[in-house]
DNA sequence: TGTACATCAGTGAACGCGCGTTCACTGATGTAC
DNA sequence: TGTACATCAGTGAACGCGCGTTCACTGATGTAC
């Protein structure tokens, strides 16, 4: 009972060689990105996105072989950015030789991930597409993967541990967490975008001191 | 620059009265949950959902507007029956005169809401498709602050104080966190679902525990 | 610096198809007497 | 218990439209000499 759903091409065709093709291409995924506010997934096509990029048909195949592709192209280019900011945020509050750098600025990190999302013309309809269409989902899920690993990794090092399959689950839990605070601040707006990504932290900063605790112990 | 998606009506018009008629109502709703899951929710339509349901489209249209309130009809079931794991959970393991008991059964409450979303047909892309569809993002966020106001009144309750924003951002955000911890569980088959809901309700515990320590000092 | 030519980029027109939606209709069900 | 009738349920056929996709083509750009 395994859901089949027909296979989809999902790279892209040419690639841009020239500046008018570059700009097309970028006009292509910044109407997309528009459709998908304003009309949402089930109603995108590659018909809308092309009269929106001021292009005909012919012109948006050239470079994409269907909407899938173009969606991947949008969700993967979110992904990247998302991606980007944990590493920099790594980066920037490892340092010392323990978890507690990190663990206390994952207020930061929600913020970052939040603003690199509304920064994102649709941000949070990507995110949402890339759930809820099936040759879309691997995209959101590898990058989940990925920087659950990283963290994983990083982790088992300042513990003196290493990396197992709990510690890779927790890490990944963690990750997984932190989007959905993100996305929880985003989709409903009668909420207090601040209270939830600081309570957000606290949550995950809890579970890990336990986890702390528990490895000094 | 908000969204200003097309109003969609998402109301029953007529509802079965006769026993065929409730045949063919049933009908539609598990056809559409079926092709939710093998043609996703941008490729389903009316007209699928008929044929898959044996009936002529035009029977279809008797009792549903458009494909909208199809999924707004699946969605508020799958809503519904959440919400009602909710209560049951709530009433199983309240009896003492402390949050205690709530918080030490966490882990069965993500299991019965696992379980409950496992048994709907395509209930994981029901609640994708609640997320991603603009129409229908009410119908979930609605059933979450539902659930996070009696669990913020229960909190309060026990806690010998007030109903305020924090206390209710704080049922909100576990709320989410609960079914974010679900979904993350459906959603990527390479996880240990007992890990993750293991590991999930941890980290809500580890966070209420601290909220009760904070109120008892 | 000029121009001929190869390649890249985008167009106009056309196709068959499935979509949503409506209509006047037939057939099934339930009930009043 | 039988039947006439009102209401409920579902059909067949039709519509205009936007969809995805492809074709042979024109026009723009870059570069070799």
């Amino acid at each position: 009972m395994v859901a089949v759903r027909r296979q989809v091409e999902l790279l892209e065709k040419n690639k841009p060689r020239q500046e008018r093709a570059k700009r097309t291409y970028e006009a292509i995924l910044s109407a997309a990105s528009e459709l998908l506010v304003e009309v949402g997934v089930e109603r995108i096509s590659t018909n809308l996105v092309a009269e929106r990029a001021g292009i005909t048909v012919p012109a948006l195949y050239r470079y994409f072989p269907n909407k899938y592709a173009v969606l991947n192209a949008l969700g993967a280019g979110l992904m990247d950015r998302q991606n980007a900011v944990f590493r920099h945020w790594f980066e920037k509050n490892l340092g010392e030789n323990n978890l507690g750098g990190l663990l206390d600025n994952i207020e930061a990190l929600l913020r970052a991930t939040l603003d690199v999302t509304r920064e994102q013309p649709g941000g949070l309809e990507i995110v949402q597409a890339l759930r809820a269409v099936g040759p879309l989902q691997e995209v959101r899920l590898e990058s989940h993967r990925l920087v659950a690993k990283q963290f994983a990794a990083i982790a088992a090092d300042l513990l003196g541990r290493e990396v197992d399959d709990q510690l890779l689950s927790q890490a990944r839990l963690s990750i997984d967490m932190g989007y959905a605070i993100v996305e929880m601040a985003l989709e409903d707006e009668t909420l207090s975008t601040d209270h939830i990504l600081c309570e957000g932290s606290l949550m995950i900063q809890r579970y890990w001191a336990a986890i702390v605790a528990e490895q000094l112990a």
